[in-house]
DNA sequence: TGATTATATTACCATATAGTAATTAAATAG
DNA sequence: CTATTTAATTACTATATGGTAATATAATCA
């Protein structure tokens, strides 16, 4: 284990670890990668599961593509795709833990509050 | 045939998972949180560490806040930021490990393309 | 061949937001 | 009191992006 110590971030991998961040920012793109959870599906199925439009979704999975977070397979007329970097699990469960906390010691202030 | 039950996620937590993601979407607020780091700092300090415009800095800082990721205290003219949520260092981490598997990745493939 | 199906793409609009300059607010010093 | 300092806020512009409707592409089928 290496110490740890300040180290120097550049611009460009702000930029990097901001782009990661931005892909997972919007509802419909969680919820495909919620839904997707490891089984390849095609968009078909996606669409269906998701309640999204055709194109909506066309679209967020190829920015999910884009930023390395899905593959993809055709086979036919399909295309199916899974979830290619499980850092996405990862970092969904970090925030719901974190949400959780944060909840609880809502629920414990208000308990308080009011007087149990 | 049925697929396996993805457990349910409501719009409103994905709203909410979303929201984080987005806090941590902007490499400012990233530089700002990675010169926190764990130790309180002002805002004039802050904006000297950042090279950031003092109103840029100080928006950062309240939507940091209001998200929950960072606490403040005042003492006189100053206001003093830190870090309130470990959460950011355990999704910066993920984050930086998957993009600099990436890398690894990427670097095999053209060192096999040019032939070693 | 033409029709059908699945997906991708394009063009557009509406909204959100990062950055800035100027101003305000609040604490402190003289 | 007035002046100074630090931080927050306001008003504004420019840009990015999510959603949609329409269209294009491409594979399969009759």
């Amino acid at each position: 284990m290496k110490k740890k110590q300040p180290q120097q971030l550049t611009e460009e991998a702000l930029e990097l670890i901001a782009t990661t961040f931005r892909v997972l920012s919007e509802p419909m793109r969680l919820k495909i990668l919620h839904t997707l959870d490891k089984d390849e599906m095609s968009v078909g199925e996606l669409v269906e599961a998701t309640g999204g439009s055709q194109a909506n979704i066309s679209k967020h999975l190829n920015i999910l593509f884009e930023a390395g977070m899905v593959s993809r397979r055709k086979e036919g007329l399909n295309t199916f795709y899974r979830i290619s970097d499980e850092m996405v699990f990862d970092l969904c469960e970090a925030v719901c833990s974190s949400l959780g906390k944060r909840l609880i010691t809502q629920q414990q202030a208000i308990k308080n509050f009011t007087g149990r």
